[in-house]
DNA sequence: CCCATCCAACTACACCTGTAGTAGTTCTAC
DNA sequence: GTAGAACTACTACAGGTGTAGTTGGATGGG
């Protein structure tokens, strides 16, 4: 699995607008930025999905025009690294007082928390049959 | 409360220093620096002190030299507030979310997770009688 | 057929970032 | 008091980033 690339904040939002699509042209990614406020000239949005290509963060269909893009890596993947190098830069990989930071900030709820316990707890038991 | 400007990765590692030791000279954080793998001509460390105390987010004292600098926020906040942008950012401000992803990448243990949620109950039970 | 439209390729460009060099000033130890 | 060290101010500069313009081909309506 060849690594995610890392990406900037723009190309990041154009990933999310890509996600959402699945596969599409650039106006349609143009169009799905604009509704989520991101008014974007054509030409910058294929400049970033140029460059997301060029990183292979991006697959281009060009066997037919308007060019088709799609996401080569799964959502989760790349904001998992983006996460993953996050805690380490800033909190040197200290997860725990990230998360602390969370709460004390009340960007987070208790309740919230509690609520991801369980679920790891729900996604944890099944796999005890089936483990390795 | 004057809000923490932006920093840069390097600008935050040279606070990071900063906040060590509370107040120091160029050498000071140059030697911290160094102490953390981060090795950096004299120069290069000052132009980032330079850069940080334009920005507000250290005070110099130029009364004497060398000069020396001092954080003018406090650690939690900065971080706090790059958090805060962070999970804007990429996660949407769902912050459960990223914890979730934390998790399941092991970056964060289910035991710290519990750690953190017995941490925060504490810290609530004394807020009780206090409160408002 | 010709003009407008859509689209891709290439080019542009200002600002940011990380890193550092040079010049000039003061202090200090002979 | 002079040479070197320490120190600051200014300058530099390559590469990244965000945003967009220009050029030119293809396409479709009149």
């Amino acid at each position: 699995m060849t690594r995610c690339p890392d990406l900037t904040n723009a190309e990041l939002r154009v990933m999310k607008a890509l996600w959402e699509l699945d596969a599409a042209s650039v106006s349609d990614v143009r169009a799905e930025l604009s509704k989520r406020g991101q008014d974007l000239a054509y030409t910058t949005v294929m400049t970033l999905l140029g460059r997301l290509a060029t990183k292979g963060a991006a697959q281009v269909d060009k066997t037919r025009e308007p060019f088709i893009y799609r996401p080569a890596h799964r959502r989760e993947s790349v904001l998992r690294d983006r996460l993953r190098a996050f805690v380490a830069e800033v909190f040197d990989g200290r997860a725990d007082s990230l998360v602390l930071g969370l709460v004390e900030d009340a960007t987070l709820s208790r309740d919230q928390l509690k609520a991801i316990e369980r679920r790891i707890a729900d996604a944890e038991k099944p796999k005890r049959g089936a483990k390795r």
